[in-house]
DNA sequence: GGGTCCTATAATGTATACCTTTTTATCGCG
DNA sequence: CGCGATAAAAAGGTATACATTATAGGACCC
């Protein structure tokens, strides 16, 4: 039973104690397979706490949608939800649609701002590049880098509301994100229309325009989608169509 | 202790006991008013029930933004959420993009079924009108009212995606929407604007134009936003600017 | 031999006990 | 009289015990 530090890869933050954030990692890098179905006793065991905690955890994935109810059930069971390539798109989808209305903002700030905002997401893709760059990516690295592109739009541009929401949509965008890069590579697809998407958002970002900024977020995360299934696709394809 | 049955005027899913349903009523309703600091003890007294449940009760609240992180505390504490109208503003913006971002979809639908939903929008619509048409309407039926007909619209048209994120945002527009109808009588405004705001999502629907059913949705959470914002203004003058 | 009922096991929901930490109140000292 | 330190009270985090219920397996009856 590897206990490794739960926060490290996880850009998320973590209010309760540490069972949210161990069950998430579980979940989100595929320790725990889609379809398990999960009993209160069992992760508390594996887990080293009690049944309280963990049960919060569970509870709070479920809201999160990373856990589903399962079995023709009366009494709650749960399991861990499936992933689905149409569920993807809705994620990618819904988070450039809150990210993109947010991001509108910026078309009322001053110059300045926007262009101080321009040159640290230019920073930030540059480091993301820096990762994806190299011949074996640490995924975890390579999600945070890219986690950290889009999270300082959000900082910066989001309403509280929309915060929130993002916040409550991340974990299932964290689950398909987690694997995306590495599937890029694993089917032979290039980064660079990622780089494309974010470079064009800096761009927005530095002209002012709400319309064109709103369309630059949203077409990268409605790419991303396109490209996460087509590397789906190709991935099953290459290793044999599980 | 007047224990109410909890899920009467309250159109949410109830997922754990009525721990939450009830703490989620106190709230909405004012019987707790903001700013209120709570402690799981006093909760659970006063709702009759072990702190287990209330706990919970109160992290989901917390993470659907009707609790708040209270005091300069080191130690969790939580209080009411304040209400705020720059809050309101973009709980019902947010609420109008991802209900017509979703509803976009009915552009897809073959004819009959548009007629279909619209038909069923327009009866809704009738039956809140109904409502808003009494002397002295009740809140409680007013509200519910009212929330049928937008629900009608994401049930029908949501990815699971988007309806969970506007689950997850419903407390907190409940919480608005739960005086903002009383609150226009009080301030002797017309429930006129909505009507027709309601009529055009009707017409809209039944065209099957994405962009002009995006945008009547969109519009009528606006609107609704400054009627309420406006509505909130005269009633404090009116009464004394408390 | 198959179906149904019953029993036993196990999981969820709730309650409570324990521990740590924080906060507050009181007492003492400057 | 005020400020600080210490002690007591209280609240949050966790663990565990208890009650209820569902499910699975086996035995008995048809």
């Amino acid at each position: 039973m590897t206990k490794q530090p739960a926060g490290a890869s996880m850009p998320f933050s973590v209010p309760e104690g540490d069972a949210y954030a161990q069950l998430l990692q579980l979940v989100v890098r595929g320790d725990l397979a889609p379809g398990t179905k999960l009993t209160e006793p069992a992760l508390a065991l594996r887990l080293g706490l009690s049944r309280t905690p963990v049960r919060e955890a569970m509870q709070r994935l479920q809201l999160e949608g990373l856990l589903v109810p399962a079995g023709g059930g009366e009494r709650p069971r749960v399991a861990v939800a499936p992933l689905d390539i149409d569920e993807a798109r809705a994620v990618y989808q819904t988070t450039g649609l809150l990210e993109g209305a947010g991001a509108r903002a910026v078309s009322e700030w001053p110059v300045l701002l926007r262009r101080t905002l321009a040159t640290a997401l230019r920073l930030a893709d540059q480091e993301f590049r820096d990762v994806a760059r190299a011949k074996a990516p640490d995924p975890a690295l390579l999600f945070a880098r890219h986690h950290a592109f889009h999270q300082r739009i959000v900082d910066e541009t989001a309403t509280s509301v929309s915060r929130a929401l993002l916040h409550s949509l991340g974990p299932r965008l964290a689950r398909y994100e987690w694997f995306h890069g590495p599937l890029l590579q694993l089917a032979g697809l290039p980064f660079a229309p990622t780089y494309d998407e974010h470079q064009a958002i800096v761009v927005a970002v530095r002209s002012g325009s709400a319309d064109d900024v709103e369309r630059a977020i949203r077409a990268n995360w409605t790419n991303a989608a396109e490209r996460l299934a087509e590397a789906i696709t190709r991935a099953r394809a290459a290793i044999g169509g599980g």
